[in-house]
DNA sequence: CAGATACATCAACTTATCTTGATGTATTGA
DNA sequence: TCAATACATCAAGATAAGTTGATGTATCTG
């Protein structure tokens, strides 16, 4: 059975719980947000955020890797490099749930106790 | 020295790119999701969502802690109850946050290549 | 006052995440 | 073909996060 969360979200976009809690995960590191605020630029290779974020290489894959997992991200390789773009279509998606979090439930809430 | 991203922040609100990647943590897992898709209904008391959730006390604690730590919710004590509701303005934080990185850095990016 | 209720916090444990340095794999250019 | 470059992946260790059950602290009620 789907959760309530899971329910509210599929009217908004195709991402289950666990993939909407992925997304948020992926901003949820300072250097994820570095790598992100950085591809504001337009798409950059590792390189270029290796330098740009002064970390090691290996570091950066692994963020990289996070936040393409989560569909942040988008790659395309060109010969020896892999560039990499910020993916508006996931951004969307967690405007959308923010948005719908900002909204009322249409089960108002009745001011109940416990006893 | 503040980082790229803080400064990029600081000209949408007051958080710091911790203060940032906390409010994203703490809707990275999907119990805090289902917390906060609950509290769309209005303020709610831990023993509400204990009930709603089918969850330990304790663990539930946790997690509202971690929402409340980020400022997501806010609580309101009454008696011996602890009414728990959704912070509006972290999420238009977040939202925001979310609105500059959908916006091209005004620094286009050279196609640059690395060696 | 004594017991019950609502909630927080703690300790111990399990699991997940992050970092670092080393190694592996394409791709390119000499 | 060989060395260099760009990047991914892996293994080992460190740190952080989540779960569970027990205990602590107010607050209320009889």
């Amino acid at each position: 059975m789907k959760s309530a969360v899971a329910t509210e979200l599929s009217s908004v976009c195709a991402k289950s719980a666990q993939q909407i809690a992925r997304c948020f995960h992926a901003l949820a590191d300072e250097t994820r947000l570095q790598i992100v605020d950085r591809l504001r630029d337009g798409e950059q290779c590792v390189c270029d955020l290796t330098g740009q974020l002064d970390t090691a290489q290996s570091r950066l894959s692994f963020h990289l890797k996070s936040l393409k997992d989560a569909g942040l991200i988008l790659d395309r390789k060109e010969g020896r490099w892999v560039y990499y773009s910020l993916n508006p279509e996931t951004l969307d998606d967690m405007t959308q749930f923010l948005a719908v979090l900002q909204t009322q439930s249409s089960k108002p809430h009745l001011a109940r106790r416990c006893d």
